[in-house]
DNA sequence: CTGAAATTGATAATCATTATCAAAAGAATA
DNA sequence: TATTCTTTTGATAATGATTATCAATTTCAG
């Protein structure tokens, strides 16, 4: 899926820097990708980018709702772009993220039970832990 | 609720020692609760509880599957002693915690398309995002 | 009770993230 | 295109979080 990062990082007021562009294209290839892969591949196509700048621009564009992050157990912190609503299957041993997509009534039910605890529900996040198939064909358990 | 703290540690080998205890009441009391907030407890009832205790403890707690990790966006992991599956209300800006009962529709939902994806569904984790009633009183937003 | 094995507390080492700041680059404007 | 103002970057220092180390202590099975 090929994404306008230039046109994206003009709606949200962004200056449209090489090391942004390489950033975001990196996550994109990646489609859920650590702090660590960011950098290492964004560093095979822009030489000079540094970790700090990683850093700082993920912040940013996570704040900015450019991008998402999710908090995993035992693993570090994965990016994505944003889209549209949607779940992720989540290796245990390998860390790997598979998109999903869960039936809308879950974000119904979800709703409806905290608007009952007087919660102002803005997103909802569900992962599902488990073994991909890689992962149990090698017996990793 | 009261939880036999000393049945469990036994139940899952491990020795009873008045650290164990403690955390593992820290973290009772609280609900959830994050490494800095159990410490915090804890040495209050166990004068010279380390923090590295804290952390050994709680790490091999939830390998053992007595204690529950969630990674929270923003904030640190809390920790909660394993109950029945449930799902929570996070808010955004104070950080708390609260349990809700998702329908069983969701686990089976999830589960079904988890194997269509060839991917073995362990366990299931719903956050829900947004502003609890105090913070939006407070006018906190 | 004893003794082997596990655990603890203190703290050093490591790893992750944020802050700092001078130099470089983007973009608005003339 | 040149000027200027502002943002961003890269290098690295500072900070914060977590893990490793290890001698002393404690648990608990026998
Ligand atoms: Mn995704
Ligand atoms: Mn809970
Ligand atoms: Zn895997
Ligand atoms: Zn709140």
């Amino acid at each position: 899926m090929k994404i306008d990062v230039i046109k994206k990082l003009k709606e949200h007021g962004l200056k449209v820097t090489p090391q942004r562009v390489t950033i975001l294209n990196a996550i994109n290839e990646y489609g859920h990708a650590n702090i660590d892969e960011i950098y290492q591949k964004a560093k095979a196509t822009h030489y000079s980018m540094s970790l700090a700048t990683v850093y700082k621009n993920v912040t940013s564009l996570v704040e900015l709702n450019l991008l998402k992050e999710l908090s995993l157990n035992s693993f570090k912190s994965k990016y994505e772009i944003v889209k549209e609503p949607h779940s992720h299957l989540v290796c245990k041993k390998c860390g790997s993220v598979e998109d999903i997509e869960l039936s809308q009534e879950i974000e119904q039910n979800a709703a409806a039970l905290a608007s009952i605890k007087d919660f102002e529900a803005q997103d909802i996040e569900v992962e599902i832990y488990g073994l991909c198939r890689e992962c149990r064909e090698q017996g990793r358990v």
